[in-house]
DNA sequence: TATCAACCTACTATGTCAATATATTTTTGG
DNA sequence: CCAAAAATATATTGACATAGTAGGTTGATA
């Protein structure tokens, strides 16, 4: 399930897309308008900056900005991002050691199967698509 | 992410599906033969029967057997009823109190989708299909 | 009626989620 | 230059979920 992290860096998202015409966005202005905690937002926007989808300017006149235009972003690396993987099953996730099982598992193509459909899914969603 | 209990859950189906020229297999031996503990999937197996998926036969020669033929059988199921929901997002679970932003929710829109796929490809997929 | 197996209740460690609090660094407008 | 503003860093917390374990009770059947 996606939880709050994954939601709510897709919403910080979305509000800077649509802010996207002033150079800098401060995190309090889009914690206000989403209704959303400014110390819970600097956990996850520091992921959205260590993922390089968005820039942090320190200082007077600072906040943040996208790095590349609304339209280039996609909702699959956003949540991807922000929840640290969106597998189906821990066997899959990208930190995911090695299962014993795997050679002989029924439900493994089935899992992968459905990790592709989720995953085409969320990548042909564009971030402008939501706005 | 689907957890242990909806893995386990597909695992103990199948095997009841592959034995179901016996009357009655005891737990113990599907816990032997899959390698997970008995205990823990007493729980499961309870939720199973509650669910109405298969039967419990107590006593001497007794066990669990299924109460349809394997092939009538869909993953979603499953795995829907072992993991309480499936949902993409915590709105979108069979219990959840309304989210006062529905209304104005630019996602909610993608989660449902979301969802539609999602529980239309496990209801898709047949028990059978895995064996 | 003795046995086997389902069924029931309670408990526990570990981890994740969803934050909050406080302190520090960095940047830039005046 | 300096001070305000904003990002960044680290630590802690309560609540809940996960993944089991332990032990006892009921009930069917060979």
């Amino acid at each position: 399930m996606i939880t709050t992290k994954g939601r709510y860096a897709l919403r910080v998202m979305m509000d800077l897309a649509e802010h996207a015409a002033e150079s800098c966005v401060p995190l309090k202005e889009i914690a206000e308008r989403q209704g959303i905690s400014k110390k819970y937002l600097e956990i996850i926007v520091k992921d959205l900056v260590k993922g390089g989808l968005i820039k942090g300017v320190g200082g007077k006149g600072g906040g943040y900005r996208l790095v590349r235009k609304p339209n280039e972003y996609n909702v699959g690396e956003i949540i991807e991002l922000a929840e640290g993987t969106l597998a189906t099953v821990a066997c899959l996730a990208q930190d995911a050691e090695a299962c014993p099982r795997a050679a002989a598992c029924k439900t493994l193509p089935m899992w992968k199967e459905a990790d592709e459909l989720m995953r085409s899914f969320y990548r042909s969603k564009k971030l402008t698509d939501l706005l």
